[in-house]
DNA sequence: GGCAAGTAAATGTCTGACAATTGGAAAGTG
DNA sequence: CACTTTCCAATTGTCAGACATTTACTTGCC
């Protein structure tokens, strides 16, 4: 690990680097205990509050974890699934709501990347996986559903396509680029027309899975795109 | 945005989420200056190490960005795509190396992703990343070049293929993905038979997207994948 | 052997101090 | 008035020391 600081950047922003940098070339291994913080003000030469934020930086990223009392310290920790697709998911949301992108082109890129599981899923999915779909299905049936819950629905939904493929890879890239579109497709008010339509679309996605249809699938995954953006369309040139 | 802490978690992290909270939940807007380190510890009645370690957590995520001197302050970051796909990339490539995630699910993740962008690419493609990915394909022919410049030339490559579907989201999702593979790719040894096949692959991939061919580059692709797969069967049975 | 108290190591938090940076106000100058 | 220089105040960056809290381990007693 490097140990000398000279730029002129935050004394903690480097060594936090410098730590980071060990841990992904590999040279601090998944559990290892990290020195204390009386070493590392020792080995970097700086206070301890320094070492603290340096930590902390570390720890925000899900790159080590803390315990307290003796034998306590810093380890190096296993990133695990469920924190990178937490991750994930905020940076995408905030990367899509700060950055003006507009609608057609979120949707277009959800759609494409959702379809790259159809393949793996129509051959893949597991019956339990196809009883998730009918059942959200129902639900999004069901008359007097809030919007919020009706989007809900619809995220478990193509999750449960997504997980379909069963790669935990791919479910974790695409059910990230979905939940992080979500924000943007509660936008949208649904009319029972516009819900039966869904509905009905997703019917026809559970039935080409059920029929291990990978053309059908990516066939009536276009016809969700097409329709979430013309549905845009309409809301924002009424207005 | 929310004061009163009680749960049993470090406070520095119940303020940095209390924080994060009111960005992702638009309370805080972009560029908008969050209390000043003084105030803040008033506000949530903890010391200001405290504080500062919580405003370090939002830092390393990229939520925040501080400025010294008079005026300066803790601000609301704009998160920038390179930002974000920096973290993506860390992220992944841990995720990846920690999980003993086998190279063949790894594979497959990819290139399911990557086949997203070939319609796409297939239709909007400029003749400037068409011309990028003859550059690299050429590049690739020279002998004397070693492993690790041979896989970064084959990034350069793919990279140019997906942001030839002309989407800024799409781009930031599979560059991501492709990126985070590239430890794993790094660790397979390429003899000159191999190079002139991947080499003979990306030369019809470039024709397929020259001539719009989506379901050529789907093609490709997939014979790529296959490839790579192969690879490193053979290689890790030898051993 | 088992239990209780004590101890040491480590992180979590607070306080106070000073350094460094920066924008703006005040003062001086032509 | 316009311009420059000087100074000041606000703010973050860093350090040192203290105490609180948690936790594993040791020690001593029964």
């Amino acid at each position: 690990m490097k140990t000398d600081l000279n730029e002129n950047e935050d004394l903690s922003t480097q060594i936090a680097e410098a730590i980071r940098d060990a841990i992904v070339e590999g040279s601090l291994i998944v559990d290892q205990r990290l020195p204390s913080e009386a070493e590392l003000c020792e080995k970097f030469d700086v206070g301890r509050s320094t070492v603290r934020e340096a930590l902390k930086r570390l720890a925000a990223q899900n790159l080590i974890r803390t315990q307290r009392g003796a034998s306590g310290g810093a380890f190096v920790n296993r990133m695990s699934f469920e924190e990178a697709y937490d991750q994930q998911i905020t940076t995408s949301t905030l990367l899509l709501s700060m950055n003006r992108v507009d609608f057609e082109t979120a949707c277009e890129a959800r759609y494409a990347l959702e379809r790259s599981c159809a393949p793996l899923s129509a051959q893949r999915r597991t019956p339990d996986q196809l009883a998730t779909m009918r059942a959200e299905i129902h639900r999004q049936s069901q008359p007097g559903l809030t919007d919020e819950a009706f989007c809900a629905s619809d995220v478990a939904f193509h999750r449960a396509l997504v997980d379909g493929a069963g790669n935990p890879v791919l479910s974790y890239q695409l059910a990230g680029a979905v939940e992080a579109m979500q924000p943007l497709m509660n936008m949208i008010t649904y009319t029972q027309r516009d819900r039966d339509r869904i509905v009905g679309l997703h019917t026809r996605l559970a039935d080409a899975a059920e029929a291990q249809d990978a053309e059908g699938i990516e066939d009536v995954l276009e016809h969700l795109m097409r329709y979430a953006c013309q549905l845009v369309r309409e809301r924002t040139q009424k207005k």
